[in-house]
DNA sequence: TTTATTTACGTAAACGTTTACATTGTTTGT
DNA sequence: ACAAACAATGTAAACGTTTACGTAAATAAA
């Protein structure tokens, strides 16, 4: 019931050999009398003796740990991409280091630092929106620190990114309204400094040009990416003399958050109102929300590659993964001339 | 552009001065000269120095790390329990490491090990449902590994423990249930493994016991805890020749998966049957779904407090937290007499 | 036999810190 | 004036590993 831990230097006394024998025999090495390995190993396991990682990994000077930085997961989103991150990670025996940046970037520039001291090995990251870090991550960037951005990136840094093209998958969706029937279509959009957001907004207005259709500026709005900010973007959409017939939404939150706004205020989805989101979400299924689905745990998985590879020192310029979505379409955007058969 | 990392040792030689001094001068001891001290913060922010953790743990034993085992972090529950979690332990500089046990024994096992291995000092864990590892907490708390579990335990084992009060909460959401008026209320049941869904179970057959209603044996099952499950329950329910007229659901995933189906099978809830989940959920709130929610950021901060108590050596004997659940009364449980008034 | 090679092991340095102890130079007390 | 106390710094050991190098004995080659 000691409290301390054996260390080789333990074994080696008991046994009566030097500390160099028993980490010999420990990690395999063929200069050591298979006699010797087999007696270290009966005393090692008499011992319960566990590696000290730590102490290996001072003299190699590695952790074998990444680190990954989200601005938030309590929403499904980052925790599936996550998932993907510690899937690739854990088995290649690389532990993940997960913070919250809590979409601020001063939280983003403290935890960057804490996953410096900690000696991460590289970083994965989705920015905050104003992430007022570039200078931070460039700063990485010039010290070779293996970094992969996902999702959410910093456009003007060159590094590897893994990303699906929201611009068109933006136009898509917009498209799929247009086709669908709707004219006036309004824009709840996120942070105008994120580039999802930019990009987003930026889908929206080819597929009005694609398409010939007018764009009206006040049926844009940016507001946030949060569900909370939605319903001060459906009352002044409602309080408009002529009304949109649809909205597009940033995100599924922001979608949900309209949705529910519009149906306090006594209107139908998509009789009085159509609704898209993007990015997908359990909620959004359900409430049958049109939405974008990205492939959220193929990102993690991709980005964590990428990251291994930049750690194993395979020193291919930077790249850009954009990985494929799809627009999955549900009862919220129903084609105008079929609304009134539901 | 070197790819070497500054240490101590650089800040010296650049001034040369000890490495003695420059660590005394950046860990704020009194015995150094203000003016040196100037010196050496100025080099180290100049070379851009961040200590290496690994050393000096290594010296002082220890990692500052704490290990997590939840069974999943995708839905909102356990992804706010780890926040709470973390913001504690950072708060500590202690760095937090997350598994999950995807539900399987096996892999619950695997993530300990591992943890072990990483040398952390502490292991907060809610355990998979039929745990195989009793034994090897046993070797845990034998080994004094400080060690709290949350929100799902192992009853037999004496430990620290955050949890609520299932058994007197569902108790409180069944007696709802009946105060409304209802009378044939079903059990969606979760695992009878799992001491949740144990617990929750006996608290509905307290409430019938309590209020003289009889226990219908043939409206209890124990399906599992996640949505999907739910529809095999309500078709085997709606088969019945005396079908319940209210629906006590084991979580809220459990409960939406409810309430799916019966919207499929054309039901109205409350009008035709009603529903009441338990741990709420953004999904549930959304859907107007009666749930008893439980303080999970509190729950993940008041598990990190015991466990860096528990680090520190604060040797209490183990305690079970029970802390404060609320039963959010909603439409899916509306009183049988108010329900057309809708 | 003598020399070269191999085998099995020990010695010691290294990784980046912290800190007990030693060593200065300076101030205080008598 | 001299001992005592103090302040600021340096020296070196320690944490638990791995590994380059050295060494002795055993074996193979000459």
């Amino acid at each position: 019931m000691s409290l301390h831990k054996t260390t080789i230097k333990d074994i080696a006394k008991e046994l009566g050999i030097s500390v160099a024998t028993v980490s010999r025999a420990l990690t395999g090495s063929h200069e050591v009398q298979e006699e010797t390995r087999e007696m270290v190993l009966r005393k090692a396991k008499e011992l319960n003796y566990r590696p000290n990682i730590q102490a290996r990994n001072l003299l190699k000077n590695r952790t074998n740990i990444i680190g990954v930085i989200v601005p938030e997961f309590v929403s499904f989103f980052f925790p599936e991409i996550i998932i993907g991150i510690q899937e690739v990670a854990n088995r290649e025996d690389y532990q993940v280091l997960i913070c919250q940046s809590n979409e601020t970037s001063d939280l983003e520039r403290k935890n960057i630092e804490m996953l410096e001291s900690s000696r991460v090995e590289g970083i994965i990251v989705s920015v905050t929106k104003e992430s007022k870090n570039e200078p931070v991550f460039e700063r990485l960037l010039n010290e070779q620190m293996p970094l992969v951005f996902i999702n959410r990136v910093l456009p003007d840094l060159i590094a590897d990114k893994v990303i699906i093209d929201d611009r068109k998958w933006a136009f898509k969706a917009v498209e799929h309204l247009i086709k669908c029937g709707y004219r006036r279509i309004a824009h709840l959009g996120g942070n105008e400094k994120l580039a999802v957001s930019a990009n987003r907004l930026q889908g929206y207005l080819d597929a009005h040009r694609h398409y010939g259709l007018d764009v009206h500026p006040n049926l844009i709005m940016n507001l946030g990416v949060q569900q909370e900010r939605a319903s001060l973007g459906v009352n002044y959409l409602l309080s408009l003399k002529v009304k949109p017939d649809a909205v597009f939404c940033v995100n599924d939150p922001v979608a949900v958050g309209c949705m529910l706004e519009l149906k306090k205020r006594g209107l139908k989805v998509p009789e009085d109102i159509a609704v898209v989101g993007f990015s997908e979400s359990p909620i959004g299924r359900i409430m049958e929300l049109t939405s974008v689905s990205q492939p959220t745990y193929e990102m993690g998985r991709v980005a964590a590659g990428k990251l291994l590879e930049q750690i194993k020192g395979n020193c291919k310029p930077a790249e850009t993964v954009v990985l494929d979505a799809k627009l999955n379409i549900r009862n919220s955007s129903l084609p105008v001339h079929k609304r009134t058969q539901k």
